[in-house]
DNA sequence: GCCTTTCTATACCGATTGGTATATCTTGTT
DNA sequence: AACAAGATATACCAATCGGTATAGAAAGGC
C-alpha cells in the first residue's frame, strides 16, 4: 500500500533527524514501521533511496516554496521576511525534516548524505542569491556581493531554525521582522 | 611513540572531515596511519576517544583563541572582526578540523558526534554571546538580543568558513572588514 | 645483568551492517 | 474462476562493524 511507503519514510526521517543517516540501520527503520526489509527495499531500492525520496518529496517542495515566496518584486524587506518565514514555518510544521536539512547543510562533501541532498541545496542557494542580484538593480551599492549575502542569509536562517528546534526560541512575526531589519540595517537600528 | 598518536589522530580527523564520523571505520584509520587496531585502542580507548581527543586538542584551543581575540574592550567592530578572522584563519591553517567542526555545528542532538563536541561548542556560543552582552552596555538598543545576535554571527561565520573550504571564496582582510560592517550597519552602507 | 612499563601485532570475537533469493499473500482484471 | 502484478514475509548471505585476549618488542630504571 501507499500508506506503508509513507510510514516507512516517516520513521526513516525521524530516525535520521535524531541520530544521523549513517547511525541508523535499515533494520531499525523496518521495526519502527512494523514491516520487514524486503518491503522497504521494494519501495525504495536501497538505503540511499530513502534519502532520495526525502530530497524529492520534502526538500524540493521546500525550495519551491522558498523560491516563490522570496522572489524579489521590488521590496527587499518583504522578500527576506517571506524567505525567513518559510524557513521557520517549515521548522514548526515538519521539525524532523527541518532538523535533517539543517544538519546536512554543512555535511562532509564526500558523504552519501551530502550527495543525496546536493541538488536541492544548491537550488536553494541559487534562489537566495537571485534575491540579492535582483535587489542590486535597485540598490547599486549591493552589486557584486550576492554570494556572501546569500551565504550569510542562509547561515543565519539555519542558525535560527536550529534555535527553534532546540526550544531556545519561539519566533513570532515581530521577531522575524526584527531579524530581517538587523540583516538589512544593522545592529543599532 | 607520541608521534604515532599524532599520526593516528591526523588521519582520523582527515577521514571524519571528508566523509563523516559514522561513515569511517576504525580499520580504515589504522591502515591510513600504518598501524593496527590494538595500537589505536591503546592510545584512545575507543572510537569515540578519537573525537574526544579532537575536542580537547583542537576545539578547546580554537574556542580559547576566539574568546581571547574577540573579547569586548569597548570596540565592537574590532571584536567582531577579530572573531571572524579567528574562524577564517582556522579554516586556512587546519581545514580538516574546520570542516569537521562546521559539519558538526548543527549535528543531530542524539548523535555521538554532537555529544563529543557539545561542551566546546556551547562554550563558543557563550563567548560569542558575551560580546553582545558587553557591547549592549555601550549601545543600549542592543540590549536583550544577545542570543539571536550570537546565533546569527556564528551562523554567518560558519557559512563563510564553508565557502572558504569549498574554494568559492578567498577572503582577505578587506573582505572580513566588509562582512562585519554588513553585520553591524546593514546591507546598504 | 634483570625487571617493569609502555607500546604494537597476530588472530580472533559476537553483533550488526546493507542487501537478496525465494515463496506467499493480496488485489484488481478478465 | 483464472490469472497477472504488486506487495510482503521467512530465512539467509558475505562483509564489515567496534572491540579484545594474548603475546612479543622496545625502552627505561635499578
Amino acid at each position: 500500500m501507499d500508506d506503508t511507503r509513507h510510514r516507512i519514510l516517516d520513521k526513516a526521517l525521524r530516525a535520521f533527524a535524531a541520530r544521523g543517516y549513517d547511525a541508523v540501520g535499515v533494520q531499525e527503520i523496518c521495526s519502527e514501521a512494523g514491516i520487514t526489509k524486503p518491503s522497504l527495499y521494494h519501495h525504495f531500492g536501497n538505503k540511499l533511496g530513502l534519502l532520495d525520496a526525502i530530497a524529492c518529496e520534502k526538500y524540493v517542495p521546500f525550495v519551491d516554496s522558498f523560491a516563490e515566496r522570496s522572489r524579489y518584486r521590488g521590496d527587499l524587506a518583504f522578500s527576506l521576511v517571506s524567505g525567513m518565514e518559510t524557513f521557520l514555518e517549515a521548522g514548526r510544521t515538519d521539525p524532523d525534516f527541518a532538523r535533517l536539512r539543517v544538519s546536512l547543510s554543512f555535511a562532509p562533501r564526500q558523504s552519501e548524505q551530502h550527495r543525496a541532498m546536493r541538488a536541492p541545496a544548491e537550488r536553494l542557494f541559487e534562489h537566495a542569491r537571485r534575491i540579492f542580484v535582483a535587489a542590486a538593480r535597485d540598490h547599486g551599492n549591493m552589486r557584486g556581493r550576492d554570494l556572501p549575502y546569500a551565504a550569510s542569509f542562509l547561515g543565519t536562517a539555519d542558525a535560527y531554525v536550529n534555535l527553534l528546534l532546540s526550544g531556545d526560541l519561539d519566533p513570532d512575526e515581530e521577531f522575524v521582522r526584527r531579524v530581517v531589519h538587523h540583516f538589512m540595517h544593522g545592529l543599532f537600528s
